[in-house]
DNA sequence: TTGTTTATGTAATATCATAACAAGTCAAGT
DNA sequence: ACTTGACTTGTTATGATATTACATAAACAA
């Protein structure tokens, strides 16, 4: 959150009440969340109940780099990283749906490769990644956990 | 579509009339659909005239490798190497919504690696990228075209 | 044929997302 | 203090995407 408000600050960038405590639910979450259940967190503490009061908070977030969307998910994730210009590639676990943020610069390296290769020019990536994350894997492999 | 159907003889899979009036679909329309749009255009001829026969033989196709899901769109397209064992990687245009299948196994290689150094074992990945084709590259770069 | 699996179709509903408009906030200039 | 203009928040309404649940029918194996 510190990491944030440095950067908001930095940026002037308005982080009203909305947008602050909408990232303040990504934090504290500790997973992605769907736009509709962060409207209702943020009504429950006195907001607008309507969907745009989330998606609004949500898309400037995300357009601030404070948040990602995935899209696999249709869901947000606090960044990880905030202010450090990196590119972030989503490792999903199929089992626990935890997200994880890892380094994506030499895979949009590779992309960018292979874009030149066909005189494409790329602005934006989204590499999102299913499997499973080391805790799900372990059990996974130990006791046959179902997965569905 | 000769190759599509030699796959899916080799395969054993059953690409039973909507299946296959889906891909032929998705293979004329040189641009990737949304499920409704499948969905108009089966059921004009005859098919089921809700959703679920749209999304089921999507899923077909998606499952066995004859067409990818481009989520960035919703959207969904016939895959241009079935067969081969490849890795898409999607480059969307924000100008024509035109959607190329780039080469990805080294994006995939790179993805890989970067999983590995956090435990995490992928099993798909969605590698999508927005940006400009080469024709609305050059178009917008000499007449400045206006792009929403 | 009988039983089983797979596929198709429908109805109903769930989930995700945006357009359009009204009212409030805030800072800059006068 | 007042006005202006850009931005923010909120609501209503609707649009777009996707799934669940259930009934019927076709394909297949024994």
């Amino acid at each position: 959150m510190s990491q944030a408000e440095t950067l908001v600050a930095v940026q002037r960038l308005r982080l009203t009440p909305v947008r602050r405590r909408a990232l303040e639910i990504l934090l504290e979450a500790h997973r992605a969340l769907g736009a509709y259940e962060v409207l209702e967190r943020l009504a429950e503490e006195g907001f607008g109940k309507q969907p745009p009061v989330a998606y609004r908070a949500l898309e400037f977030l995300v357009e601030n780099g404070l948040a990602h969307r995935i899209r696999r998910l249709n869901a947000f994730t606090a960044c990880m990283h905030p202010g450090e210009a990196h590119v972030p590639a989503f490792l999903i676990c199929r089992v626990c749906d935890s997200v994880a943020e890892a380094a994506g610069a030499p895979v949009r390296a590779a992309l960018d490769d292979a874009a030149i290769a066909l005189g494409f020019s790329v602005e934006r990536a989204s590499i999102e990644a299913v499997g499973l994350c080391p805790q799900c894997r372990a059990h996974t492999q130990a006791g046959g956990v179902a997965h569905g």
